[in-house]
DNA sequence: GCCGTTTTCGGCCCGACTGTTTTCAGTCG
């Protein structure tokens, strides 16, 4: 999967290079819509262009067609090398400042021989911009401010990061009496990370929504007001923007702020074709102007013939089309989830109780929780030798007693060690309940090494689930490599489950890998790897995380009850 | 640069907000 990453980066270094020329805005938009399909991609560019299948590609004709081929084979484009010589590098840093787009960014450097962000902020010390035509004392306040506030961020936040602050968000409007509120943008669609937070209110009282918004305890500056929207900053340097619209346009307002941009764009030019107009204040027919539809989401997707579908699937990966045709799949939701199968409590390195962890299962009305402590090898995580953990099989059990509502799973989270072989005898594994193996050492294997070592894993017939399959950290490290597509083959031969561990951090596996799992039926475990009780409530990010590779209930191990499960894993 | 149950050429989603404008271009989502 390197290669797609790769040819996408390619593509989407030229779109935001053409940029810079004039009339190319469709040759940009070109270019992105090619990357954005590969990065989707559920299989490896390379096989696509061996079997002669790279135009089924959407987007992909002639001319990017024989630039995919140029990368492939040489590592490199000539057509980009060409537009890297044409503008400076630091021209794509000075475009990322806040309000300095491509036009902007190409006058800066003909006029001013701005060439990056070290140029531009001298530009705007030197009062040299408002010089330019058209600018003014204004914009260059604006660019210094764009550029503190680019060198203070660090990026999107987690999934996990957002989201709380959002609900709290939306509390506090809830709170003053706005009772029509929701998420949206990225957050209501559940991405593993989220630029800035998006919120939207149905009311006619725009006013007084404004004014409660910008008077959240947490808002450090309001940063933009206006009649229908506003940005504030929170005092931990997150961004929220807040639109209100008239409820009856709050159903077209969500559907439009949740997005994805490219899901907008694909549904407003059908909607083109049928003879409407989709903004977000309602559907419009082209013909007389008269409003058909608004004020729910569903009515808005409904008059254009289409399926309402959860906000996790709006990417524009085909979900538009099976829309039409009435057949979105279901996909599996929190309310199908019976239990977690992977979590660990105060015996090796989390905080709470067996005790503890089976009561708030049951608060949350599962039927099954599984104690996965770590193994021996893993020192730091506090693992459990094979006498340790002979006792807290023990403990389990005698908790299971105790509470009947919730039945105990006596497991393991085994570490697998360089050649696939796991830390505890097969004898004892076998006495277990459950075991889910993972890596958690050695991660700079060969993706050769790498792939047998895991296959090697799955293949053990006590195994059951496959912890974070891929060992990335978001935004701190990468995934080891190897053969997914091999992996997952030999998990569905051996009936092991691929896991998406729901911690914020991790998501692993993310939506891409879901989605290839359900197009191979591969079986998944959503579990969350809570160390505390609270973290338990992850469930909620990796079942989001299914539900953007369109996963459906019957895939899921742990939507399985109780006796089906038990059934399942010959207990 | 791509694409076609109206098209192989003429389209390609739509609106809010800002700043510097006297009617609008650029940026953003």
């Amino acid at each position: 999967m390197d290669s797609n990453a790769r040819v996408a980066s390619v593509l989407e270094e030229v779109a935001d290079l053409l940029e810079l020329k004039e009339d190319t805005f469709f040759q940009v938009r070109a270019y992105r819509r090619v990357a954005r399909e590969i990065s989707s991609l559920t299989e490896d560019i390379k096989d696509l262009y061996v079997r002669g299948h790279l135009d089924q590609i959407p987007g992909v004709g002639k001319a990017i067609n024989d630039k995919i081929v140029e990368i492939l084979r040489t590592g490199e484009l000539q057509y980009l090398n060409d537009l890297r010589n044409e503008f400076p590098a630091g021209l794509l840093q000075v475009m990322q400042v806040p309000d300095v787009g491509p036009k902007t960014a190409g006058r800066l450097y003909k006029e001013l021989k701005v060439t990056n962000l070290q140029d531009l902020k001298a530009a705007a010390e030197q009062h040299r911009i408002r010089m330019l035509k058209g600018f003014g004392e204004k914009t260059e306040e604006n660019v210094l401010k764009g550029i503190r506030y680019l060198e203070s961020r660090q990026g999107r936040m987690l999934l996990g990061y957002a989201y709380p602050r959002g609900r709290a968000l939306e509390e506090h409007m809830r709170e003053r009496g706005f009772d029509m509120v929701s998420l949206g943008g990225s957050l209501r669609r559940m991405k593993e990370t989220i630029g800035d937070i998006d919120i939207l209110v149905g009311s006619s009282e725009a006013e007084r929504a404004m004014d409660a918004f910008v008077s959240y305890p947490q808002a450090a500056e309001v940063m933009l007001r206006g009649e229908t929207k506003t940005s504030i900053r929170l005092q931990d340097g997150v961004q929220v923007d807040m639109r209100v619209v008239s409820p009856s346009s709050y159903g077209a307002a969500l559907q439009y702020f949740t997005g994805s941009k490219e899901h907008n764009v694909k549904m407003r030019s059908l909607a083109n074709d049928l003879g409407y107009k989709v903004n977000e204040y309602g559907v419009f027919r082209l013909s007389d102007g008269a409003k058909v539809a608004g004020e729910t989401e569903e009515g808005v997707y409904e008059v254009l013939g289409m399926q309402w579908m959860p906000p996790e699937m709006r990417e524009d990966r085909g979900e538009v089309d099976l829309a039409r045709k009435g057949q979105v799949p279901r996909v599996v939701t929190i309310s199908d989830i019976c239990g977690d199968l992977h979590t660990h409590s105060e015996a090796s390195d989390g905080i709470d109780s067996i005790e503890a962890m089976a009561r708030a299962a049951e608060a949350r009305g599962y039927e099954y929780l599984a104690i996965t402590d770590h193994s021996q090898s893993l020192t730091i995580g506090n693992g459990l030798s094979a006498e340790r953990l002979l006792e807290s099989m023990e403990h389990v059990r005698k908790v299971n007693e105790a509470h009947p509502k919730i039945r105990l799973l006596v497991g393991t989270e085994v570490e697998i060690d360089e050649k696939g072989g796991l830390d505890y005898p097969p004898k004892l594994l076998e006495d277990l309940d459950i075991v889910v193996a993972a890596v958690h050492s050695r991660f700079k294997m060969t993706p050769l090494e790498m792939t047998e070592r895991l296959i090697t894993a799955v293949s053990n017939e006590n195994v059951n689930i496959l912890a974070h399959p891929t060992g990335r950290i978001i935004g701190e490290r990468e995934g080891y490599s190897f053969d997914m597509d091999k992996v997952m083959q030999a998990a569905k031969d051996n009936g092991v489950a691929m896991e998406v561990n729901s911690f914020p951090e991790r998501l692993d596996m993310n939506d891409l890998h879901c989605a290839m799992a359900r197009e191979r039926g591969v079986t998944i475990s959503i579990d969350t790897d809570a160390h505390n009780v609270r973290q338990l409530d992850y469930m909620l990010y990796g079942v989001a995380t299914a539900k953007r590779g369109w996963v459906p209930p019957e895939l899921v191990l742990n939507t399985l009850s109780w006796d089906a499960l038990r059934k399942r894993l010959k207990l």
